[in-house]
DNA sequence: CAGTATCCTAAGCGATACTG
DNA sequence: CAGTATCGCTTAGGATACTG
């Protein structure tokens, strides 16, 4: 009995990753969060074309989906650092592969 | 000078490959064609939950982007083929590694 | 059979002003 | 600094009727 590619149920494994990982920007966040934590205002340098609005939307989603640890200081004034968790940095590799599918896709 | 995941530009490998895979049915109607070339009628039958307006338009960006070859036997009642290309046939390893990482994601 | 055409809703995205 | 709140535009997605 072999895996087969083509059984995919409604609620199969490639739309739970479009939903962790789809989007306009959350994989650009976990790229920027790959090397070191950073803070919202660090994000958003780095990230020139995000609104704040998307930012902070989408760095909620992904606390919540527990891709990123949101890191509260409790200082005044306000410290917060995001960073990747065990789950978050399994995204590391996947972005790697889209980039190789990308790169072959143009090659060809 | 090492390759950094972190370097990112507006328009990136990722950004490519959500455009070219992203959305709710590419990725599907990629699986299905996975073995074998289908025609529309049995991709609607193999999909049931996309409406006839999706699946087309879909199509439609598939074969634009090269990843689907529509082959028209110019028949008439009409008969008309999808099947991957090579370019598409890429996507495949992809999608496993989409498996792969929703299923890490869910098991951590 | 393989599509078009039309109309509609929901979601994604963005700009900007404001707050503790 | 790290957010909220509001408004509006644009795109994605869907239901249904129709056509060669």
């Amino acid at each position: 009995m072999e895996k087969d590619i083509a059984k995919v149920s409604p609620r199969c494994p490639i739309r739970t990753t479009l939903e962790l990982v789809g989007g306009k920007w959350k994989l650009l966040i976990i790229i920027q969060l790959t090397h070191e934590p950073k803070r919202l205002s660090k994000l958003k340098r780095d990230i020139p074309d995000i609104s704040e609005k998307m930012l902070i939307q989408e760095l909620k989603n992904l606390v919540d989906s527990e891709l990123v640890f949101r890191k509260n200081y409790g200082e005044v004034p306000p410290r917060v650092e995001y960073e990747l968790t065990k789950k978050g940095k399994l995204a590391l590799p996947l972005i790697e592969h889209m980039k190789d599918f990308a790169e072959q896709y143009t090659a060809l």
